[in-house]
DNA sequence: ACTGGTTAACTAGATAGTTAGTGAGTGAGA
DNA sequence: TCTCACTCACTAACTATCTAGTTAACCAGT
């Protein structure tokens, strides 16, 4: 880790470019969120991200340990950016709510491939690399506390019935996880509609089910 | 592709080591095998593959036309092997049959872990590299196609419920994909049994389920 | 003599990271 | 107010290393 990484992007909140500062490491972030998209993360130099914006690749060397230490402190930022999202989600119906998670999980939240490819790349890197795979493990055990967290509420709202939430949590973002790779890898276009269709057959049997205690 | 690969492991039959043509490519593909766990499928250098047998960088460059012909021959190399070792397994009931493929899929078909990282990092390359999409697609295909013709023959049996058996493999196989990549990025021991569970739950209200139209 | 398998030695290109420096600003002391 | 020391953001140019692929040649068997 460098000395000025994650913290910056904290207290940037999601809406940067107002202070010096923080501007660089912003646009450190979104130039290597571009250059991603455009080069995959395997053969992603440093030197392609500095392509990316007005500024040199020495600069990023400056602000940054080494090639990793970007990579890891940008999994960082993207957990915030995600968690800025859904904090200024508006809060619903545990049912529309969870319908809303699933949906954004399986055919977003970035609206387009590339940069689930690229990611798909960073996550085949993680058993080589502790810093990735925390970050990694982070993400997860943030959006499976979230779904749970949805499921729970509906539980307690009377609307779902009494499941386990993280096992249906850990359930339904395998199935995502499982689809999305499947699309990423060989280009299924309707794996997505087949596990989100698979999805609402599950949840009708389990979070929907008639209390029908058979014994 | 180069003019020496797929064609002359198929007639290998899995059971090489005796001509003398078939061994270079056989010793290759075991040697590319090996060097895949060792040293993972990113940074995996033609010199690295070379030393794990006893043959110069330079024959695996007379043997193949690149790397990328190399690995892609591989995954050829790969589907043989699982075919060959399905064509040995005993055919048994249905019921038996699919609970053998779940788990070979799920926890096999090789003890290891590495190699499967490995795996996983080739398949993050296929978006960028056709010949290997291809692979990773034919062997999907394979899997895909047996999974379902097992659920139809329990069909016809009469074992299993009337369903679509196209639609409950993309399931299966989407859920055992979304579990090994959890298992492999983030190191959780737990998901595959949790899967595997959650697979059981699944069929039993299909495949096994009592025939109630309710309609 | 010719062929197929095999090799050492080399080329060419890429790239992570370093170095040594520039220049604009800032604050302290005279 | 001037200026000296110092720092921060930033850069061009360089180094060191790695690696895919080539070349030219060697040798054993036929």
């Amino acid at each position: 880790m460098s000395e000025t990484n994650a913290d910056d992007i904290d207290a940037a909140d999601g809406t940067a470019e107002q202070a010096d500062s923080g501007t660089a490491n912003e646009a450190i972030m979104e130039a290597t969120y571009r250059a991603l998209r455009t080069h995959g993360a395997a053969d992603l130099s440093v030197q392609a991200i500095a392509d990316e914006f007005d500024k040199s690749k020495s600069l990023i060397f400056y602000h940054y340990d080494s090639r990793e230490d970007l990579l890891s402190s940008f999994l960082a930022y993207l957990l915030e950016n995600f968690k800025n999202r859904v904090a200024a989600s508006e809060i619903t119906d545990p049912v529309t709510q969870l319908d809303g998670l699933i949906d954004s999980l399986l055919y977003g939240p970035d609206d387009n491939e590339s940069f689930q490819i690229a990611m798909l790349e960073l996550r085949s890197q993680a058993p080589f690399n502790e810093a990735y795979r925390d970050q990694f493990r982070r993400n997860r055990a943030y959006v499976h506390r979230l779904t749970a967290r949805v499921i729970d509420c509906g539980i307690d709202d009377g609307v779902f019935a009494p499941v386990d939430p993280d096992y249906i949590a850990t359930l339904l973002l395998t199935m995502i996880d499982g689809a999305r790779l499947q699309l990423v890898v060989l280009g299924d276009e309707t794996i997505l509609d087949t596990t989100r269709a698979a999805i609402d057959d599950r949840l009708d049997e389990t979070l929907f089910a008639e209390q029908t205690p058979s014994d």
